[in-house]
DNA sequence: ATCAACAGGTTTGCAGTACAAACTTGTTGA
DNA sequence: TCAACAAGTTTGTACTGCAAACCTGTTGAT
């Protein structure tokens, strides 16, 4: 960093963007649940394309960021997970959709 | 992958962001580019808060991807870049924004 | 009763990317 | 003449998303 240089806190960006939301397959995952009371592995899988993998993995970060809560249940002897959105994790998808506003246009 | 699994290509994305544009820096980038007609490499790192390298290797992208041109001239002795949206970059940006509305709400 | 196939996920390994810091090339000022 | 500056570029690291492999228990066929 020299003189002249830009320095951090020199600008206020333009878009604060959550990278926890950002991310498209969160994305999804959150709008899917923003829309319903509860969802289950399987629904959620079939309705955003992700594979069972990846769909567990991001389930996981959200879970681990406050904005996604899981339930294991058991339907017969069958294993169930299901998720729900949190306040917080609606609070931070309706903040990103404001940003997204400020850019999406028209 | 196991009978039953759902496969690739079953399922049709609600999505499909482009990744060249959806990372927020370059999303910033092409934004401000969108509404100029030319813009200076100074001019850019400050309206869109990066430092100069990252500013140098998202430019380098998007001009790879054929989204920006880049122009090298000389103001005096002293180089000055400067960059302009293509009309692919015009094309990707809206198509971008068109996904973005799907999901904006309001 | 045994064993392969299935259900429902989780973990792992790799490949790609963004960011900050270090570097480069040339210029200006003391 | 040489240190500081201007304007970028390159490098190194840490993260992260994805697909494939794996795991635990269940069901169905023989």
């Amino acid at each position: 960093m020299k003189p002249g240089d830009i320095k951090p806190g020199d600008i206020k960006p333009i878009l604060e963007l959550d990278r926890m939301v950002h991310e498209p397959a969160r994305l999804a995952i959150l709008t899917v649940l923003a829309a319903a009371e509860e969802v289950e592995f399987q629904f959620l899988q079939r309705i955003t394309g992700l594979n069972k993998g990846n769909l567990s993995s991001h389930t996981q970060k959200l879970e681990a960021t406050g904005y996604l809560a899981t339930t294991k249940a058991f339907r017969g002897r069958i294993p169930v997970t299901s998720f729900r959105i949190t306040k917080e994790g609606r609070k931070a998808l309706e903040a990103y959709r404001k940003q997204l506003r400020k850019v999406a246009g028209g």
